[in-house]
DNA sequence: CGTTACCTTGAATATGATCAACAGGAGTGG
DNA sequence: CCACTCCTGTTGATCATATTCAAGGTAACG
């Protein structure tokens, strides 16, 4: 509802200046080692480069695409974040996934060549986006391309399975526990604090995503701050105890996935 | 627990006779549309067919592979069905999928090289393995294979989603009916009874999966049932009102992918 | 400075979990 | 073939948990 204003679309494509477009180049862009130039020459990482759109910042509210869209290609987050979600018969958002600099966004649409969730943004956030066409024939060219491109789309589909069992926990406290230690790994191995960080999305988007209702989330939160687990402050939130929360948060499939053995 | 009598695991491979090898090629089985060798010519199915491993039967309580195992391969099950599923902390098996003849299973492990759940058979099944290392080769030759493989990894994260999306609806009933649709479409495209087919998994397995206790499983079966939405027998299910259950299950991504819009 | 949207908290209600008992098949061994 | 046990599934009663409805508080924004 909040973003049928779709009048204010222009043309984001090449309205940076060169010398800030030198800087956004994947040759030195820090987020390579979780990106697509993984394992790829100097020369090969600029035959990619040069297919990468980077469009000016989005803002809170728009859109990357909509659900029902025709697949153009796959977007990668390099600041901000986003929410994907879909519309369900009761005209509710469903929120599918949270998604942060340097993961891929749309993978799940190369197979039949639609989106099949709408992606917002939570803040204001930079993508590349990577028309897949040229990325396919760029695969035939560059083999290490098309290794890291499965790769990434394993690790997807390890980490949907990985949501999975998060859902399928019962108690409102293991889902918000294993929530919050998702973010906090994948914080971290962006190299940003892994105990201190900003939920850029809402609690009611937290409570879609959970499956639960926002009052839940909020108790929960307050819940775990009371027990001394962790201290919220709206968005803020500081991780405490680490141990405790991913003791709650029994259900991940992996110790190494969450980054806390 | 139920199966540590390893003892008997003997070398599967190689056990058939010459005949029945034959009808037990990619270019004759009757899954290819949905498998690996979908839009390849017959001499790079064969190329394909030629790595491929076929074992003897899988019986009851067998295991593909466990979690923590090295990545092999992934498979490919040609009849039967599996559960694949990880212990959590309090020992307790958490179901995280059930696959049935055409579908992929493994691809969540070709990213770091171990797989993260293990893989049990519910039923007698049959299952082909592909050596990874092999495939690979393959791919750089034959880039249909490439482009296929991407395919189905990137449905795998399409249904991931969907899933998601069904376990964050909240009632046992949204659940349950959409688990059920869910399996009834992929008979469906599988050329089986979309209406009337046997549960291969146990109700506990069901709840596990769905993250409910098992006598909510069974009780949601019975007011289905009194509702007549379905007949349900112990294993055996045939659906009456679709829609109805399609209206309760409103929860799925795409109507597409369901098969009942 | 006032409006709005978001978050939190409280009380009542509904839903599912748990505990317990029982029914009905499947399989076993006589 | 029957009697037995075991396992799975069903149903009932009680309890815990999360939802819902309601109200109030607080940061954000024009």
């Amino acid at each position: 509802m909040a973003d049928i204003k779709q009048g204010k679309i222009k043309s984001r494509e090449s309205q940076l200046s060169t010398t800030l477009k030198d800087q956004l180049r994947c040759q030195s862009c820090g987020l390579t080692p979780l990106c697509l130039p993984v394992g790829m020459s100097e020369a090969e990482t600029e035959k990619l480069d040069s297919i990468v759109h980077r469009n000016t910042p989005y803002h809170k509210g728009d859109h990357l695409f909509r659900q029902g869209d025709k697949f153009k290609g796959i977007y990668v987050i390099t600041s901000g974040s986003v929410k994907s979600y879909y519309i369900n018969k009761h005209g509710e958002e469903c929120i599918v996934g949270f998604y942060l600099p340097g993961e891929l966004i749309g993978l799940d649409a190369i197979h039949n060549r639609v989106y099949s969730c709408s992606v917002a943004v939570l803040e204001t956030t930079s993508a590349c986006e990577v028309p897949f066409s040229q990325l396919q024939s760029l695969t035939s060219e560059i083999p290490s391309l098309q290794h890291q491109l499965m790769c990434l789309l394993s690790k997807e589909v390890h980490n949907d399975c990985e949501m999975v069992a998060i859902l399928a926990s019962h108690s409102a406290e293991e889902r918000l526990a294993s929530f919050l230690l998702s973010l906090s790994s994948r914080y971290k191995s962006r190299s940003l604090s892994a105990l201190e960080f900003n939920l850029s999305m809402s609690r009611t988007e937290i409570a879609s995503f959970l499956g639960h209702a926002v009052e839940t989330v909020s108790r929960t939160f307050s819940r775990f701050q009371e027990q001394g687990l962790l201290e919220v402050n709206r968005k803020q939130v500081k991780l405490l105890n680490i141990e405790a929360l991913a003791d709650l948060g029994g259900n991940t499939l992996t110790s190494s996935t969450t980054g806390f053995p």
